[in-house]
DNA sequence: TAACACTATGTAATAATATAACATTTATAA
DNA sequence: TTATAAATGTTATATTATTACATAGTGTTA
C-alpha cells in the first residue's frame, strides 16, 4: 500500500464519499475548485487508482466507484450489480462467486488472470 | 427471429465476417461506400443488433462482435475471453458457467435478469 | 551532494465515442 | 387504407479519452 499523490487523493476522496459511480467529467467539474483543471489530470489519477485497486471502473457505464471490499488490493476479480432503473451499483463480495470465476477454465484449459462481471436487474427499491 | 433492415444487414454482415471485434467508427468507415454516411446510422443499427442478440458489445473495448452461440437469441447472458496482448476476443459458451451465473443470487437474494462477464488473460499464441 | 530514474503534474490540442433533435420514408398490421 | 411502429437521413453537438510536450517533485544510490 502506497500513499496517494495530491491529485490522486483529491479524486479518490470524491469518489469514495459518493453514493453513486462518478463519471470522469463529473469528477473534473467537482475538483476544478481544487485546482484540477484538465481532463487528463483526472484520467491520470483514475488510471492509477484503478491500477492499485482503490477504485473500479464500471465498464458498461463509463463510471468509477471506490472499492467496497478490501480497499487496498489490486482489482483482478470484480463483480457488480447494477440496477437498470436507478443505476445504483453495488460491488458484489461473494467468496463462492470469486472462487468459481477465479478457477474457471475454458474449453482449451485457458486460465484467466483477471475478470470483470456486471449483473443487471432491478434493485429492492425499484422492483 | 425477424429480418434485418438494409442498414442492419450491411452492418451485421461486416461484423459477422470480421475476425476481430469492430469499433463503431471503423464500421462507419467500412460501410460508407454502401451509403451509410453518419455515425448515428451505425449506432442505430448496432443498438438494434445488440437488442435482438445478433451481436454483442465488448464493453471494455467499445467494440462489437457477432454472436458466436445461438445466433438469434437475445443476449442476456454473455461471457468473453479477451487476450490482453493480441486483443483476440472469444465468446465463451459454457453451460456450467451460464448456469452458475444465471442462478446466482446475492446476499439479499436478488436475482438478475442479465449479466456480462469479461475474462482477461493471454491466448494460446501470446503465451 | 550530484546524478539518475521514476512518478506525478500542468497545459493545449485533438481524437474517439456517442447522442439529441428534427424531417422523412418504409414496413406492418388492424 | 389508414394508422402505427420501425427505420432512415442529416446536421449538429455532447461525452469520453488520448497525444504530445514541458516541467516539477520524490526517492535512490554512488
Amino acid at each position: 500500500m502506497q500513499n496517494l499523490s495530491k491529485n490522486q487523493q483529491i479524486i479518490f476522496d470524491l469518489i469514495d464519499k459518493s453514493a453513486e459511480p462518478l463519471k470522469a467529467y463529473a469528477i473534473l467539474f467537482n475538483v476544478q475548485k481544487k485546482g484540477i483543471k484538465a481532463p487528463l489530470q483526472v484520467y491520470r489519477a483514475l488510471d492509477k487508482l484503478v491500477e492499485i485497486g482503490k477504485i473500479h471502473k464500471i465498464e458498461s457505464r463509463n463510471a468509477f466507484i471506490a472499492c467496497q471490499n478490501s480497499s487496498c488490493q489490486v482489482s483482478k476479480a470484480t463483480a457488480f450489480s447494477i440496477c437498470e432503473i436507478c443505476e445504483k451499483v453495488t460491488e458484489i463480495s461473494s467468496a463462492s462467486l470469486s472462487k468459481y470465476l477465479t478457477n474457471f477454465r475454458d474449453k482449451d484449459g485457458m486460465k484467466y488472470s483477471k475478470y470483470n462481471l456486471e449483473f443487471f436487474g432491478l434493485c429492492k427499491k425499484c422492483r
